[in-house]
RNA sequence: CGAGGUGUAGCGCAGUUGGUAGCGUACGUGCUUUGGGAGCAUGGGGUCGCAGGUUCGAAUCCUGUCACCUCGACCA
């Protein structure tokens, strides 16, 4: 490809609204355009690296047995509202209708679609297992849409679906995909962990979850380098201490007055946030429960949400607190509660002994409360985030917290759509059951950033070849010297022919423009023809590297083979 | 969902007490330049987010509305 008819165009400033390095290189390379919040376009030089990163995805799931097909976006409500995905994706779907008045969505992801199709088309053990795929345009309503295409309301997935007849074959298929996924984030260049993760709202049995460490991650992840342990924080556990064997002493009501918070608190009473137990009432789907973790720890609002399977879940309103507890927030406790509401306690507090709640009545405490002797939780279990220095749940040792970008999701999710809508294969007795499943995502655009974040620098981007746009681009110095341009021209023809996509900036700019634009976009090899053209002589320069070297006709070719 | 901020040329921004819009960059043309975003000259490009209102006159003041961005979303 010319440059000169190169559809694209670089800028020197940096939007105003990027934050991030891959979305303010994204925008200043070109290679995508934004057209509503969270909505973008990808440009010529965009659309290149998104091929290449779906050719990588494309090949490892072909190898690993998935068959491609294509659903469409806009989808009929029925299938949705089968499995009852139509209200629990709440105000996060695309929702429509036509003229006619039915209701329709932009796929969010698509479970139902694909277990329908399978429940269509077979009705035999002997046709499973099967695992399908497509790459395809999702939809989200995001709240806040944020860092570009990492988190869009438009963005592109490839997401996969496994059919088996029991748990066995699911395990295999989950295991198949695992591999799969490992190969494609492997040759992509990616540096990432592997978290155990909740299954949120997709259900199931088990997830894991690729995750690229990065600064920006919208995910924490709590890993142990002692044992390889390594968690999503929504999910993370940890090894909890001994119980407190001290004798329980009588309860008694303190007077705290303005002390609300556990920090006001240690200072008024002159001891330490671990003493403390703090009870956090939640509005989950309308139904109000007292949450209670030790006070130096945060509630995890995801282990919470899944006791009662919420949909939708926030804290209580002050109204309600009010009226709850019979006092004004910041005095909440287990005893004394003015309404009969479900209490569930974290298991850590069950090793505690004599601790401090606040008593449900304005400007009082209660210290010295005992678990069973003076409040009874309905629920006990672990609802708290962990911390880093906490212990491993599998070896003990501390744990450590890092972000990450989750760029791949993979599920078992048992049988929840199966059932739902009625997927289900005759076995050799003739008798029926629901089918298996697995589902597994990669965002694809998210992917893109990610690249982009581990790699780049303060000249641009510095692709690995597998996912640059183009391999190599020829640079020669003067467009207005027959010697420069007749080797330039020569090694441009070679390098096409020997396979690799190549530019060559025949724009009459000055060189450093084509050197800065070359960096920006980058090119993993850059090929000047300049000062020693008249000898054959070429520099090149490595992106990724930034090592630089002479080189004839020869060797030039030769180096497109070696970039990686 | 709550709070704050911003909407003026492709991009980044200025525009004072209201008087009909400007700078940098990018773009066109000419000359000079040609190994790290060149110099000089010259030119094109804007219904000032949108809709009302006040006024002789509104980018500027008022009201409404939309879009975009940031922070927060209560740890009692």
């Amino acid at each position: 490809m010319r440059v000169s008819n190169l559809f694209f165009a670089t800028q020197r400033e940096v939007p105003a609204d990027a934050e991030i390095p891959s979305h303010k290189l994204m925008l200043r390379a070109g290679l995508i355009r934004k057209m509503s919040s969270g909505i973008y376009a990808y440009m010529p030089m965009g659309f290149k690296v998104y091929k290449n990163v779906e050719r990588v995805i494309r090949e490892e799931m072909d190898r690993a047995g998935a068959q491609e097909l294509i659903m469409p976006a806009l989808l009929p409500a029925e299938a949705y509202q089968a499995s009852g995905r139509w209200e629990k994706f709440g105000p996060e779907m695309f929702r429509m209708s036509d003229r006619g008045g039915r209701p329709f969505c932009l796929g969010p992801t698509h479970e139902e679609p694909f277990t329908e199709a399978v429940r269509d088309t077979f009705r035999s053990y002997k046709n499973l297992p099967v695992t399908l795929y497509q790459i395809q345009h999702k939809y989200r309503d995001e709240k806040r849409p944020r860092f570009g295409v990492i988190r869009s309301r438009e963005f592109v997935m490839k997401d996969a679906y496994s059919f088996d007849v029991d748990e066995a074959g699911l395990d295999k298929s989950y295991k198949i995909m695992y591999d799969a996924y490992r190969r494609i984030f492997d040759r992509l260049g990616l540096d990432y962990t592997v978290v155990d993760a909740d299954s949120g709202a997709m259900g199931g049995s088990g997830s894991q979850e690729f995750m690229v460490k990065s600064p920006i991650g919208e995910d924490a992840i709590c890993f142990c380098d002692a044992c390889g342990y390594a968690a999503n924080e929504e999910k993370a556990s940890c090894k909890e201490g001994e119980a407190d064997t001290s004798v329980e002493l009588p309860i008694e009501k303190i007077k705290t007055p303005d002390a609300k918070t556990i920090e006001e608190l240690v200072a008024f009473l002159n001891t330490t946030p671990d003493k403390f137990v703090k009870t956090i009432l939640y509005n989950i789907d309308g139904k109000i429960v007292a949450a209670m973790v030790r006070g130096d720890r945060d509630i995890n609002e995801t282990k919470l949400g899944n006791i009662y399977d919420a949909t939708e879940m926030d804290l209580a309103s002050f109204e309600d607190v009010e009226r709850i507890t019979g006092a004004k927030v910041g005095f909440a406790g287990p005893v004394g509660l003015k309404e009969k509401i479900e209490v569930v306690m974290d298991s850590e507090v069950a090793l505690l002994k004599n601790f401090i709640v606040g008593a449900c009545e304005t400007d009082y405490h209660f210290k010295n409360v005992n678990v069973g002797r003076d409040f009874t939780p309905d629920v006990v279990k672990d609802i708290k985030n962990v911390k880093s220095g906490d212990l491993c749940p599998k070896c003990g040792k501390p744990l450590g917290m890092a972000r990450g970008v989750e760029v791949g999701h993979i599920f078992k999710l048992g049988t929840k759509y199966s059932d739902s809508l009625g997927c289900v294969y005759l076995d050799k007795e003739g008798k029926e059951h629901s089918m298996v499943m697995g589902c597994y995502g990669i965002g694809v655009s998210r992917t893109i950033a990610a690249i982009i974040e581990q790699y780049n620098d303060e000249d641009g981007i510095k692709w690995p070849a597998i996912a640059a746009p183009y391999k190599v681009i020829v640079i020669p110095t003067k467009t207005n010297d027959e010697e420069v341009m007749g080797l330039a021209e020569k090694l441009y023809n070679a390098y096409i022919d020997a396979g690799y996509e190549t530019l060559i900036d025949d724009r009459n700019e000055r060189p450093g423009v084509k050197f800065k634009d070359a960096d920006l976009l980058g090119i993993p090899l850059r090929v000047t023809v300049g000062r020693r053209a008249a000898e054959g002589i070429v520099e090149l320069k490595y992106r990724m590297d930034g090592a630089v070297e002479e080189a004839d006709f020869d060797a030039a070719l030769a180096a497109a083979g070696k970039i990686k």
